[in-house]
DNA sequence: TCTGGGGTCCTAGGACCC
DNA sequence: TCTGGGGTCCTAGGACCC
């Protein structure tokens, strides 16, 4: 089954590439100055560390390292749960500052953004360094984030180039320079390489991004897949990968999972996670009108073994009611007594467009309608009132353990500052619900 | 690095059809 | 009843990303 041809785009690209520096935690430190120069990390609802600033960084605090042994090194350390919602805001405004500049942005991360500036230096009078530079300084000076740049013929490149200097860096690699670059750069480090194909390439003497790039493309096609061949390409300075400006509109799946600590064994307790991911899932497949054509579900033991399955629905849907059904099913099983499970998850697969969903002879279509009308009300609370106003009796047993989950009462009065003047659903580029209960 | 919670794309191989 | 070549669709699973 052959997809695509490689294509590469044409002659010389300037790619762009805007990665935001310990994003996280710089957002903490703009909304409350005080954390200025502070050791600040997030992480506090999962027990390690999920963003830690330079100053953090400086004391050798990195993702992943336990929050007690954060406690250890850096006692000063500021320790918070990471807020989400509070860092898409300021994530929406660094898109649409880059906006300004060019409309060929694609919103790759919350905290990363490419642009493609081809063509743009007369229009600003100046180089692609220059307008880099204008980038970068405006959104600091108006989120008060730094951001680090870089600059090449394409995006893994581009890539390269914002992490080679960072924080408030900016790196421009034309194509005499590529190997200066790629030369200290340890081949597992490159954007797509990840540590099965790193090992792969060292069988052949490739230790470097340049060793790789060196490579003809004889060796190139003969040992490595299409992915592979086009990084192999970009690293060559051939552009195969577009900057994409459509945003995100639609899903191929859903998931949703939870890790509970301490694990627990207890069937009823597992189940009514489990359930509280398929009404999570449900959400948000309901917000975006798509509705599952398969069911997967998954637990993961403590010692980290998965175990899933996966059901095929006979009328797609989004609705808890309709899933509880085959949810259960599944979930005897691969539940097995006895087992300490540390997760639960679930996935909505084989989505399709709510319009498209065809209602067979023996569907009762009035109760679906009813249902329907059910669900957009509850989606509607929870948008109004919070998360858990309405749920299902299966999942009201998670409620005594998710106490101990992180708490945050933050400082609504600064977030009005910041984003004054916009509601929250539009903050976020939700679309409006129109319903009527 | 002992382990969050989301996602995507590619490929091989089987089922099915002519 | 058997044989062969070739196409399409679907799915499981791997690998990778932030």
């Amino acid at each position: 089954m052959n997809s695509d041809p490689i294509t590469i785009h044409s002659w010389p690209r300037a790619i762009l590439h805007l990665d935001a520096d310990a994003f996280f935690a710089s957002c903490e430190q703009a909304i409350h100055p005080e954390l200025k120069g502070r050791p600040v990390i997030t992480g506090k609802e999962r027990g390690i560390v999920a963003a830690a600033s330079y100053e953090a960084k400086a004391m050798g605090i990195k993702r992943g390292v336990r929050l007690s042994d954060v406690k250890k090194i850096c006692p000063d350390a500021v320790i918070l749960p990471s807020d989400y919602e509070t860092y898409s805001l300021f994530s929406l405004r660094m898109f649409s500052i880059i906006r300004r500049f060019t409309p060929d942005v694609e919103e790759y991360s919350i905290d990363e953004a490419f642009a493609d500036l081809t063509g743009l230096r007369r229009h600003f009078h100046g180089s692609y360094d220059l307008i880099a530079q204008q980038m970068q300084d405006t959104v600091e000076k108006e989120l008060g984030i730094t951001v680090s740049i870089g600059v090449s013929l394409s995006k893994v490149l581009a890539k390269i180039g914002s992490k080679h200097r960072k924080p408030r860096g900016i790196t421009m690699i034309p194509g005499r320079e590529i190997h200066r670059y790629l030369g200290d750069l340890e081949i597992g480090s490159v954007w797509g390489i990840g540590p099965n194909t790193a090992a792969f390439l060292r069988k052949f003497g490739i230790t470097t991004a340049l060793d790789f790039a060196q490579k003809n493309e004889a060796f190139v096609t003969k040992h490595l897949s299409k992915p592979y061949i086009e990084i192999w390409h970009e690293l060559n300075g051939r552009s195969i990968y577009p900057v994409i400006k459509e945003s995100k509109s639609s899903y191929q799946s859903i998931s949703k999972a939870k890790t509970f600590t301490p694990p627990s064994k207890e069937e009823s307790f597992v189940f009514a996670q489990l359930s509280r991911n398929l009404e999570n899932a449900c959400i948000k497949a309901r917000r975006y009108g798509l509705a599952a054509t398969r069911l997967v579900i998954f637990l993961r033991r403590q010692d980290f073994a998965d175990s899933g399955a996966e059901l095929k629905l006979t009328c797609p849907s989004a609705h808890p009611s309709d899933l509880f059904g085959p949810l259960r099913e599944g979930f005897e099983n691969i539940y097995r007594p006895n087992t300490l499970y540390r997760q639960t998850g679930v996935v909505l697969a084989g989505l399709v467009a709510e319009t498209k969903v065809q209602y067979t002879f023996f569907d009762d279509t009035a109760k679906i309608e009813k249902m329907s009308k059910v669900y957009d009300a509850v989606d509607m609370l929870s948008e109004k009132f919070g998360k858990y106003t309405v749920q299902h009796a299966a999942s009201l047993q998670t409620n005594t353990q998710s106490q101990h989950e992180g708490e945050r009462g933050d400082t609504p009065q600064r977030k009005q500052e910041l984003f004054k003047g916009e509601n929250k659903r539009q903050r976020l580029g939700l679309p409006m619900l129109d319903v009527d209960v």
